[in-house]
DNA sequence: TGTTTTTATTGATCTATATCAAGAGGTACG
DNA sequence: CGTACCTCTTGATATAGATCAATAAAAACA
């Protein structure tokens, strides 16, 4: 059940099979209909969860009631809201499942044990919270500094997979723009290729 | 000469004095006068600086020759481009002195010798990094969803002490605006106030 | 299978911000 | 001390992308 995340944590560091059986007896095994929600705004996100399968999506909802898409989680990344599950505070985004979707969860005393115990923990933790900080920032500067259609081209080729997947308008939302222009961007790329 | 950087440490973990020396002297001191680099575009930044004093700017330049601030670095915070450190790839990004600047640099290896050494360095960078993807999650929700006059406010609410010492064209640039639209929304707000 | 909901497209118009251009203080420096 | 060069401001105009509105196709559903 648990293979791919224990593949995932051994290709960054290697846990004996005591170790691993600690890990696991740790987590729960969630399963999200389309449109559930794994956390919500104003609540404490209690879980960090792997995906096991399935898609979701963490957005912001603003004072008019847009939804700003913060990102995707598919399969084999974990979600959550880092600040809330750490500060235990009430959270500002909110994730939901976009298909049918399982993760493998865990809370925030069973993580601390994890540290406590198995401290190269805190490794494998560093190496993806880096890895998504480092992603983080390069959206941040196309944020900043391209035009619409540059974006959706970068993101057309870093996700081709999550393009197949994902409605347009929500990859519209992620973007910063309409769907409106989403669709006419894409119109005007496609007559230029021919 | 090392106390800021040793007390910021002692606040997410617990040295003793053995691990603290072999931290210091794994260390390297530098100076960098107004304009001076830390790193350039297309070299492996094989440092990362904690600013003892002073302040920085990483910024990435585009085919037209624009520069986009990526992120301020003032006292008490680490800067350089972790990506290219971590992968000893060549950067995509420059940092330069905003100011006269003082800096204690640690290598790759220095550095992972310390994971080695005190596994509990994990932490540090953990929590450090942890907290700087919260911040840049944030940055991009903003810079999606949110007009100039806002994003601006936000800098202005959270950075009040940067605002005093950097360029107004620098802050624009960290928001993704021209130095003409700043000065534009900084005169409407202050007209607003009376 | 018919009905509702979601998703995508297209057109007309509007607006926030960019661009271009000029000038004016400040500050650094030879 | 004067000359260069940063830095900020202001005005005129242009434009990328938003908004509003309507339609239609596709998917979900009962």
């Amino acid at each position: 059940m648990y293979e791919n995340l224990l593949q995932h944590v051994s290709r960054r560091i290697n846990l004996d099979k005591e170790e691993e059986k600690l890990f696991i007896s740790l987590l729960q095994h969630q399963k999200l209909r389309k449109k559930q929600f794994l956390c919500k705004e104003g609540e404490v996100c209690k879980y960090s969860g792997y995906v096991l399968k399935g898609c979701l999506r963490t957005y912001e909802l603003d004072e008019q009631g847009n939804e700003h898409v913060l990102q995707f989680s598919i399969e084999d990344w974990w979600v959550g809201d880092l600040y809330s599950f750490f500060t235990e505070t009430p959270s500002r985004y909110y994730v939901d499942a976009l298909e049918p979707t399982e993760l493998a969860l865990i809370d925030l005393a069973s993580q601390e044990l994890m540290y406590e115990k198995i401290p190269k923990f805190e490794r494998y933790f560093r190496i993806l919270i880096q890895n998504a900080f480092i992603a983080s920032q390069r959206r941040v500067i196309s944020a900043i500094s391209k035009p619409a259609e540059e974006r959706y081209l970068e993101f057309h080729q870093r996700y081709p997979t999550l393009e197949q997947r994902i409605p347009q308008h929500q990859i519209a939302s992620y973007l910063g723009i309409t769907p409106e222009s989403l669709s006419r961007i894409r119109k005007q790329l496609s007559n230029r290729k021919y």
